[in-house]
DNA sequence: AAGCCACTGTGACTAGGTCACAGACCTGAC
DNA sequence: GTCAGGTCTGTGACCTAGTCACAGTGGCTT
């Protein structure tokens, strides 16, 4: 398969001994998803470890009243090590993952899985870390939902979705998936940063004019 | 020491092979903590796996601006496994870690956590299990905070935290606290829960009239 | 008894979430 | 082209929650 040098894509497997590195190739296997596709969620449990080659996983929690709220995203070089192991350990959850973009992932079976963490400490310290960057942003996420203003959060959001020329392609009841509010608070406070100048909107995307501006607001105490 | 027998509190260690266990219990320490010990924080990193054998350890989020928020309680027979990666792995984060009674716990040095999550899958399954409880748990915290209603929230903790004759030893900003809320929400609540007939108030404690009431508010759709 | 301090109550105001509905824009069918 | 339907956005009214300021109140110490 073309792929089979995708041990490149992940800084923290460089340096597995050659047996451990051969197991790994060996037993696991290189899928393609498209954009939009449900990896898993309350009801489909995934029975493989997956490291992303290509693309971005959003993982999102939806409420019973139907809001969401955007948890993380996983890009390339990245595993999906917090929800994997949520699976393998313990009861439901309500979490889904979601392929913002056409995906490649490595799928490790859970008996390598197990094999690899017994064998390599180095592949230990790689899901481990993994692990603690995904529960720091929970920590971050339950920190800015119970004490953050949305301005701030949503000018946060608007400078870290934008592309180099400060276009963002995403409808407000996207943007308020992300902060896991309701879309008339973002329409509301998008027409609030138009009147200050920073921003101008479409339909469907938001283009910053005055990132300054943002950032200010942003890095507000 | 008189609490060689302590593997005994932990359920998931049960099994594990003598070997292991030999390791287990030469290696770690007993460790006697007063209530109110700051166990870890911003700034201090425990550098071994704790697991409790008695008493309650609560580990909650404070904000710049001094409010606060407790994410999870960790108990008898538990491990503290979710910060105790955070900090193995990954960088600052803002939680803390509190004794709420004496705390009795086992300290399992970091070398010899390493080796025994290498030999044994039993240990493996308990970490990680420990590990998805917690993870659980934040989930469970993203979506009350995003989504659920104060009045409900407040209903469901003074029902968890009562003892058996429903008396509850809390002062107003501790219940706000526990919800991440601020003191004036939870006394116009408890105010309004007493007009109900369901509670009583009196300083730095509640007292459940009707479990029944805040039952039917406490899973209220 | 006086004084202190933690705890509680309350009014006024702001921010944020909900509901209902109107209007604008986009696409595909005809 | 234009018509119909769906999606996206704007807005007012209203409710809940958080903030601020300050006034009581209970309990403890000296």
């Amino acid at each position: 398969m073309s792929d089979q040098n995708w041990i490149s894509h992940f800084s923290g497997l460089a340096h597995l001994p050659p047996d451990v590195l051969a197991s790994l190739v060996t037993a696991s296997r290189v899928v393609h998803l498209p954009a939009g596709t449900r990896i898993f969620g309350p009801g489909q449990a995934p029975d493989a470890f997956l490291l992303l080659i290509r693309g971005t996983v959003r993982v999102q929690q939806v409420s019973d009243s139907g809001r969401e709220i955007v948890l993380y995203r996983v890009s390339a070089g990245e595993s999906c090590a917090l929800t994997t192991a949520c699976l393998m350990g313990y009861d439901d959850y309500l979490a889904e993952a979601i392929s913002e973009t056409e995906v490649d992932a490595v799928a490790i079976p859970r008996a390598t899985f197990d094999d690899l963490i017994a064998r390599s400490p180095d592949f230990r310290r790689f899901v481990f870390t993994a692990f603690s960057r995904r529960v720091t942003d929970l920590f971050r996420i339950i920190d800015e939902v119970a004490f953050s203003r949305v301005d701030v959060r949503l000018a946060q959001r608007l400078l870290e979705r934008a592309n180099t020329q400060g276009h963002i392609d995403l409808t407000h009841q996207q943007l308020a998936s992300e902060l896991g509010t309701a879309r008339e608070v973002v329409s509301r406070q998008l027409n609030e940063f138009q009147r200050r100048g920073w921003i101008s909107t479409s339909r469907g995307a938001v283009d910053i004019l005055n990132s300054e501006g943002l950032r200010q607001l942003a890095t507000a105490p």
